[in-house]
DNA sequence: CTCAAACGACTACGGATGTAATCTATAAAA
DNA sequence: TTTTATAGATTACATCCGTAGTCGTTTGAG
């Protein structure tokens, strides 16, 4: 079975941009992020392009002159692979507590409580 | 208001030890984290709460020939910043496609669902 | 009193991370 | 064709992390 490579804070970043694009060239990845948060530098997003290449989490292919990168591994699989970790890092794997903790501490909207009660009935 | 320290993930195993016991000497820790998994060696253990104590997660007093170490952040704040940073990394802030997710990726108990429901119920 | 055991402090060190500059090849411009 | 703007590759570097060895001091055993 594949390995999920360890997608560090900052790489998630990068990493939902490319889930959420399917596919793009560095200049558009750039572009994406500099939108959400101007800080990022071109030169650190290249970077981070590279190592994510190098941990098996990105695949490329040459476009010309430029590379068109797509993700490797699924989201959902290191969706899975992080929640696992937080699960049990803070709430040493019991999953009760956790969401015992997230309905308490944050304020969830009627809505929100309504859906999660529909959630909860059907179990598929 | 405090700063929490960022707690890393060896450091929460032995965060936990210390706010499960209050206040205890290295040794104590030691022993405990052994008890949990053998594979902990005496001097890491040392060197860890030497570094807890420099990040201001650990306070301590002498007592006699050793120190006793408890905590300086509540567990309850280290959840909190942990929870807060995991959601949003993972789920971009968004609570309920982050507990969908769990309700529907985990399995969870006839039982748990049942108390969750009850905890959807209350919203103290 | 002397010496070894135990304690915390300091040091070490390779790998990960965040952040970015420099190097090299190439392609477009002049 | 010579120059230059780019793209990715390589290198840099401080900090954090996991893991543990070494140093100097204290203290209990003999």
């Amino acid at each position: 079975m594949k390995r999920i490579p360890r997608i560090s804070e900052t790489e998630w970043e990068i990493m939902k941009v490319i889930w959420a694009h399917g596919h793009c060239s560095a200049g558009q990845i750039i572009d994406a992020l500099t939108l959400i948060d101007s800080s990022w530098h071109p030169r650190t997003v290249k970077a981070f392009l590279s190592r994510l290449v190098k941990k098996g989490a990105l695949g490329f292919s040459r476009e010309g002159r430029a590379y068109v990168y797509r993700p490797l591994v699924k989201r959902e699989e290191c969706v899975d692979a992080a929640s696992e970790s937080f699960l049990e890092r803070v709430f040493g794997g019991s999953l009760k507590p956790m969401l015992a903790h997230f309905v308490e501490r944050e304020k969830l909207s009627p809505d929100e409580i309504r859906e999660l009660r529909r959630l909860l009935k059907n179990p598929e």
